[in-house]
DNA sequence: CTGTTAGCGCCTTCAG
DNA sequence: CTGAAGGCGCTAACAG
């Protein structure tokens, strides 16, 4: 007990047993029990981030931005990756529930509630990144999807482009949907319509956008631009071009959302609408560990942060026929 | 106590109470508290991965390598980023070693033996990855970046180049000490020496890179080539040369340490040295949980994995003069 | 087959 | 100002 005052620093202890204990605990190597403490506070400081995808930058850029502001509050973080899979998304909720952590960063692989059943019949605190799940009153950050990709189409139809290819990410999640609505309205502002055919599906990875790409860019007629959902897909995308043949803005205009960090690209190429992913994080993070501290239920937030076109050199205007 | 036993599938249970413990389970929502578990078993099944920077993709492709092996084994992950600094290193490891995590994997960002004395102190069981610290005898995992620089060397030395600008990281870190220690025996055996006035010296970043870069470019006469020990000093390498008009490769090659993923670049640029990050993630993790389940102390482990001279178009021959 | 006791390391509470 | 009792949730060891 007296050296529990010692290390906490609280009470009363006289000048003399203080110095004997720090003395003990120095000859000793004591390290008092993180474990034992939580157990008597039901307070880890730990918080879970929960990814979908490890190895893509527009994520791990997030996790800096997380990591960044749970350090400086003290909060250690635990992070997972579910490769997409909601069976592994379920298994590391039911793990981290079991770990206790204080709470969790979650990029939902499905938009249905049923995710995050589990998480809020345990009444854990939580907060949703990137992705969202329609109808429910949760706190959530991400990026105006919508916005995004309105200007982003917007865009293309003013460099006059009509046979234009969306390759879209899995079409029941939210930043696809929201991807895809936000184009729509663009195309049906400029009294234009959503041609179904020139619209593929598939995962949010460098296979997924090669498959569509490769389908997308053998139609005829040919489309003269393509509009990819993200980096990944992009990046296939232009694989996909050079390996027909086709020079990228001469012949094919190519756009995206999420941008490769600057470290990754010696020359900027792909005109793209950028997502503050750092921030993101970091909102989150704050969002979260600020639902810790006062734990009075205020109303559900949801942060959407605006995002960036950034035009650079794969799109341009419609090539002469 | 009966709950135990159900939950752990341990000893003897009536079929009968077995199936009403695990109504009132399913009908309380009850977790387990790993807490108290771990309290009791002194055992976390946690692991801790410290990084110096969480930024560049040749670490996070490690700590994939790590999560994979960690969770098919049942183990969680907490990550922590040092940004290099051994201020940040000390206070994580004091943390983790209160929230008793059973096992540690550690990119140090020094080489003495001052960084490791807490963990060992503790008994805490650790592997050192991508760096090592000389005469320790500790377990670590990383690639041959003696080899890796000779090969290299020897290949920019076979172009003609001699004016050849090294850019290093750190002086005191172990992998900037090997990949100058490899240069330096190319050299030798080439019949040359190290030129200590071409040798730069500054932090694994793109903004030590760019200082290195700029200074080394503006030299009098200009190096032909550039030796950049990792990826984010060549990419300001690459950027302090278009920023002067300098042609890459035709007026300067550039080599480099640390490819980057194929995800990130569109059409693959630089030479450079690939180490496999993956597996030294899954190789280190896998050492570590080999200590953690033969706790019996076996004699350190030093596994150093080849590295693979990739060719491609930011080398050439020696510009005609 | 089921339940009790005790202790992992911590801290709140209450006595001295 | 210091220390003893008790309990956070768990399970090994031992009754019953």
């Amino acid at each position: 007990m007296t050296v529990s005052r010692v290390i906490n620093d609280s009470g009363y202890i006289s000048q003399e047993t203080r110095e004997r204990v720090e003395q003990a605990i120095a000859e000793l190597g004591y390290i008092p029990n993180a474990l034992a403490r939580s157990l008597r506070f039901k307070q880890t400081r730990t918080i879970a981030l929960i990814l979908t995808d490890i190895t893509n930058p527009y994520f791990t850029t997030i996790a800096r931005g997380v990591e960044d502001v749970a350090s400086e509050q003290g909060f250690s973080v635990i992070f997972c990756n579910t490769d997409e899979s909601d069976r592994e998304e379920a298994e590391y909720v039911n793990v981290l529930l079991q770990k206790q952590v204080d709470g969790l960063l979650l990029v939902p692989t499905s938009s249905t509630e049923e995710a995050i059943a589990p998480i809020r019949e345990q009444g854990l605190p939580f907060v949703l990144l990137d992705r969202y799940i329609p109808g429910a009153l949760v706190d959530s950050v991400r990026g105006d999807s919508l916005q995004g990709a309105y200007r982003m189409m917007q865009y293309l139809l003013g460099l006059g482009h009509r046979r234009i290819a969306v390759l879209s990410g899995p079409a029941d999640v939210t930043t696809s949907i929201d991807r895809m609505e936000g184009a729509r309205r663009a195309l049906y502002d400029a009294g234009l319509a959503l041609d179904p055919a020139q619209v593929y599906y598939g995962p949010f990875s460098l296979e997924g956008g090669y498959v569509m790409a490769t389908q997308a860019l053998a139609a005829d007629p040919r489309p003269t631009a393509v509009y990819a959902m993200n980096n990944f897909i992009a990046m296939s995308t232009l694989r996909a071009a050079r390996e027909i043949g086709l020079r990228v803005p001469e012949d094919l205009s190519v756009v995206t959302f999420d941008d490769l960090p600057a470290a990754f690209v010696a020359e900027p190429f792909l005109t793209v609408t950028e997502q503050p992913a750092y921030e993101m994080g970091q909102q989150a993070t704050a969002l979260l560990l600020d639902r810790l501290s006062n734990k009075g239920s205020a109303e559900p937030v949801e942060i959407i942060l605006p995002t960036q076109l950034i035009v650079r050199k794969s799109s341009g205007p419609v090539p002469a026929t």
